[in-house]
Parts: structure tokens; sequence; C-alpha cells
DNA sequence: TCCTTTATATGATATTTATCATGTTTCCCT
DNA sequence: AGGGAAACATGATAAATATCATATAAAGGA
């Protein structure tokens, strides 16, 4: 479904939009034991998310990542889109490049609108949405 | 969502079903052909079928692969089981362990019950099934 | 200014997945 | 029998993904 790479990044990031703030910054080392996400792999990651403005840092002494107001606006598919590229989830099942409602391939139906309706779901949700979800005890942060 | 190895191995396998019968085999060359999967992999995916009575074949002159009655009531799911393991599809959006109903990470509901209808699908529907849809023109043969 | 601490950049290794190649067995045909 | 046509088995290569390692740059404090 997703890469191992994005599962990281969404655990990372959520467990930033959980603990973190521009006053409280966390450093890669101490995501990557909580989450248990190797820590030099974690890193590439982060840097990647931050290249593209998803999550903040600063370096140095009492430097870190964090998520700044922002950055908790940023929906699903935008972290799944720059870690997996864009067609992993919205491609055919059978990776067919015609395939449609008119000229469904045999398979087509089968996952009727549930993909559809996931993948606009993840282009809907910020990470802010799942924090209140969070903090409502609706679901869990994932470690 | 599926490997690669699978999309293969369900395409073969319909082609299979929709243009052989015991009476009409067909050879990996003329399966790869026209469905553009590369002629040696498919051997591959298909010899692994053929060992886990998923098609059938014989060797020889006048030999190839083609589908018994007992290969088209086959599910989808069983071909994406023997390629593909178990849990890539069943698996929680984030590869944990402990989520589920009563304790969801926070994608939880975001798949919500369209996976686990999707998963129902698959293991309901036969191959079969999907025959009858292509033949009603509800659907196209990947090509 | 210099040292420490942290992110950043880059590249190296390992593992998995996809693909190719080559020999062996089985079966039909003559 | 023997030769050719096919599946079958096994292993080699290539490419993508995941992981690790090392050096560089920035920032803060002494």
């Amino acid at each position: 479904m997703l890469s191992n790479s994005s599962k990281y990044a969404l655990k990372a990031v959520l467990y930033l939009a959980v603990n973190s703030s521009q006053a409280t910054k966390i450093m890669a080392k101490d995501i990557s034991e909580p989450t248990n996400i190797p820590k030099a792999y974690l890193s590439k990651i982060l840097q990647e998310l931050s290249r593209h403005n998803i999550v903040s840092s600063v370096r140095g002494p009492g430097g870190g990542f964090y998520l700044s107001d922002s950055n908790r606006e940023v929906h699903l598919m935008d972290i799944i889109h720059i870690i997996d590229g864009d067609n992993r989830l919205t491609s055919c099942m059978l990776s067919l490049q015609e395939c449609n409602a008119e000229h469904p391939c045999p398979m087509h139906d089968l996952v009727g609108d549930t993909k559809v309706n996931f993948v606009k779901n993840l282009e809907n949700t910020t990470i802010e949405d799942l924090v209140s979800d969070i903090k409502a005890g609706k679901s869990f942060l994932p470690l």
C-alpha cells in the first residue's frame, strides 16, 4: 500500500505533531527511539520532508525538528507524494493505463469507490485533523 | 497495492481463463505477447502458480498452460497470497501490530471499511466470476 | 574565536523485487 | 528408440528500496 518510507514519514510527522512546537524542538534521535524507526534512515526522511517544507528544523545546539502552524495544515497525501511519488496509490489495480469507469479492468469494481474515497480522504485530511482525533481519544499515536 | 508479480499473475490467469481450455492449451510465449509481460518472468510466475494448482500445465509438444474447471473456482486472494504472501494487503496502514477498531492508529478511519471490503471481495471472488463479467461486457480483459 | 551540537548532503552497503539466462525433464511424433 | 517442443528448476543479473556511515555546514555557548 504505502512504502516503508512513507509509513516512517507519517509516523514521524505525527510524533512531531503531538510532541513538538517551535519552542520544543526534537532531535532525530529522540524521534527515532520511541517510534522504533532506525535513526539514520529517519534522518534522511526528515531531511527530505524539511526540504519540502513539511517539517521545520533548526541546526546546532538546542536545535531539532518541529512542526510550525503551517506545517500542521499539510495534507497527508502531500507527504505520501513526496516520498512515494504520485502513482503508487492512484494507479489501477493492474497498473493499466486505460482503466476507468467506462472501460474498467476486471478488478475495477472490486475496489470500487473504496480506493477513490480513501485517496480523497488522504487529500483532504491534514496533520492537525489527526492530532485532534488523537487528543479526543479517537485514535492512538503509533509507537 | 499489489506487487508487480501479483498483477502479472492475475493478468495471465485471466488471459488463460478467457482463452484456454483443456483442449486449447497456451504456451508461455503466447500469453507473454498479448499481455505485454516479459516472457521469462511470466514463465517463472506460471510455474509457481502451477506448483500451487492455480493453473494447469502439460509439457512437451502440444503442451502449454490452461485452466481446468476447478482452477476457475480459485479465489483471487489465493493468487495474491501465493505471490505476495499474506500480510501485504491485510496489514495496517502504518504496519502496526496493534491496530484495530478498539485501538486504532490515526489513519485507521481514513481507510475505514473500504480496505476490509476490498479484501473480502478478493476472498469471495473467483476467476470464473470475473470471466462472467467480461463475457457480459461489464469489464475488459487487460492487454 | 573555537568547540560542541545538531541538521544537511552525499555516498556506500544491504536487502528485496524484478528480470534474464541456461540447463533439465517430460512428452509427443516419427 | 531418438529428436524436438514444451514446461520446470535453478541460478545469475539488474533495478529499486531500505539501511548505514561519513563528512560538511550552521548555530549556540564558553
